[in-house]
DNA sequence: ACCGGTTACCATAGCGCTATCACACGGATT
DNA sequence: AATCCGTGTGATAGCGCTATGGTAACCGGT
């Protein structure tokens, strides 16, 4: 082990490193503290410490003059201390099994931009649901840390044993999920049977009749949502998923192509595939090629994520979008604002609806 | 103790919320504490905090009781109440700029491996070089939120201003670069260089001569640095770029597109193509088929980044990979190890090599 | 005058940890 | 012996904040 180098004078001396070498931050702009601003304003630090949590029972003129040297200083309350004194830090977890890095990226955006100017932290959690003792670990990790709270998207926001777990341990949180399974106050609801739906009605129109979908895995509630989204839209053509036409993916291009190379081989073959998602949708792309098959002409994809492949792949995917960026940022301020009332507005609403893009990868059909 | 909770009476009854509706995590498991393992244990606290932190100073004896009683209750120290002593967090800030949502996601996982089992959280802070506060704004929130290191991928990482702030906050960070900037401890170095060569020896011995580079923004350090690999590894075949075949792009899939039509549109047109990054690299693939073009009969290409799209694509996109999981864990690795040695052990290399991924995007050249 | 009831504020005790300093102890040096 | 170490340990004072409980000042109503 590297023994500390130089040789031991004071008291103390550590064998290894921590205990006095911690490097000592220079501190070039003295940090002022709450008794610094008290002393300056003239009141006891507990006044402070009510204006800057707006706690009321502070007179105008008070609160006014001790406003004046916080802004005037610049202070902020110092993010551990408060932690310690409140139990409670104010650290913002993302729970997340999601294995798209676009939709990844689009909520941590939108929950930091919730969170800018307040001095939440996001901290990430990626989680494996294969894992058996997730749910102890995620309550050891919430407890241990005092998370303000936990953002979950899916498929992890699904599982409502561990709601239930965070539930016995008072952490607030939201989740994120295709059909609400909670309150308004702890529900992002995505509404993918709309888009979904939406889908079914763009392929009908276009005249399609022998259509596909493969749906994505059990473990998605999003799968089952699109599917019935689907369904409903066809079903206002007059129109059905054929049993044979409905097969079921892993939301992994693999499954995608597995599947699409499946329904291109039936004898009456379809005309248009619904992919549960992108990933699947461009899987079919692949199985279509190797068919020899012509995007649209011959075959009719849509997909659901709008993921980048969408634009960058030709033809350009005919998708369903999610407005993600926005769902993180709502997602942000349903937790702050519920616990927090007076520090951010609530979002107006706690349901978001997907849109169709209608690009290149869908045609009318032609008869033969 | 706890108050009871017997109804309001006390004075101070808040007007809005916070005061007192501070909702109070009910202890399950009543938390120990240092104080309750140093009474277990006959000890003082200090010397379990010895134990606990690793100071040395301790009989064997005593620490082997402690540790015993810390085991037997599963304690770890407070994470807050430990930052506010130490004046310094348990938070590992990822600050980058990256445009590439899956790198993003692998240098999160990266570093969140080396973190499993310790008390470190991984706190992300996406940033955008064109705001003219971004250093002060990243200072500010270091020493605020007293983060206890950072990690800066390209190009927020290849700021020398920067870091040279952080230098003067005292606050610790790695580096991710394609090239040494920095002393081995900051720095992981991923040799694009290496990548960019390899890639070009390949295209030049599949007999290519009619070469073309597009390269990335200024602003990116990678960009010059895989220019520079092509050159030196077409060199090594007696070629080199002519430089009408040279573009600069912006790393994104439209100007990849730009590129690719305007090479495309010479009157004696490059057979054979490397782009910067994969968002190029499948630009190009989009200018190919608007030209009429077969890939990689008539054009070779050849991207970088491994993203997701290059093998989603039709042909299959030929591409360096580099190991973008790993070298978040050793970034993590190098900061904890570098500041806290006996807990952990430091990273063997700090410098990560790319690898070639021949597929089919490349083929060698037809004589006409 | 008195009085409970409210409002505005203060003094101070924590929160759970680490750091400082003191002290006791054995062995080596004067 | 007397003195000096270096080593192991404990009491205690913070770190910067919030919460508790109290005390003045003020209120209208007797």
């Amino acid at each position: 082990m590297s023994k500390s180098t130089k040789p031991g004078s004071g008291p103390e001396k550590p064998l290894a490193t921590t205990e006095t070498s911690g490097r000592r931050r220079s501190t070039a702009n003295p940090k002022l503290t709450i008794s610094d601003i008290a002393r300056l304003a003239n009141v006891s630090k507990k006044t402070v410490s009510r204006v800057i949590n707006h706690s009321g029972l502070v007179r105008e003129e008070t609160r006014d003059k001790i406003m004046r040297v916080v802004d005037k200083h610049g202070y902020t309350p110092d993010p551990q201390a408060r932690a310690l004194a409140l139990r409670r830090s104010y650290l913002i977890a993302l729970i997340s099994n999601q294995p798209n890095p676009q939709y990844i990226v689009d909520i941590q955006q939108g929950i930091l931009e919730a969170m800018t100017g307040t001095s939440y932290q996001l901290v990430v959690r990626p989680c494996d649901r294969s894992v058996p003792t997730l749910h102890d670990d995620i309550c050891e990790i919430v407890t241990h840390q005092k998370f303000f709270g936990v953002i979950l998207t899916p498929s992890i926001s699904e599982d409502d044993e561990l709601i239930g777990r965070l539930r016995q341990i008072e952490c607030p949180y939201v989740r994120i999920a295709a059909v609400s399974l909670d309150t308004p106050d702890n529900m992002i609801e995505t509404h993918d049977y709309v888009g979904a739906a939406e889908a079914a009605r763009h392929i009908a129109a276009l005249g399609h009749t022998r259509i596909a979908h493969i749906h994505g895995p059990d473990s998605f509630l999003s799968a089952a949502e699109r599917l019935r989204g689907f369904k409903v839209g066809l079903a206002e053509y007059g129109l059905r998923i054929d049993p044979r036409y409905l097969l079921a993916g892993g939301y992994t291009f693999d499954s995608g192509m597995e599947c699409g190379a499946q329904l291109l081989a039936l004898a009456a073959r379809p005309t248009a595939v619904f992919a549960g998602n992108d990933e699947m949708a461009v899987g079919v792309y692949q199985a279509a090629r190797r068919a020899g098959l012509r995007i649209p002409e011959d075959l009719s994809i849509v997909g659901f994520d709008d993921s980048p492949i969408a634009t960058r792949i030709w033809p350009t995917l005919t998708t369903v979008r999610l407005p993600i960026v926005h769902m993180g940022r709502i997602a942000a301020q349903l937790l702050i604002s519920n616990h927090d009332r007076l520090a951010m507005e609530p979002p107006g609403a706690t349901s978001v609806m997907p849109s169709l893009l209608v690009r290149n990868s869908t045609a009318p059909l032609i008869r033969e």
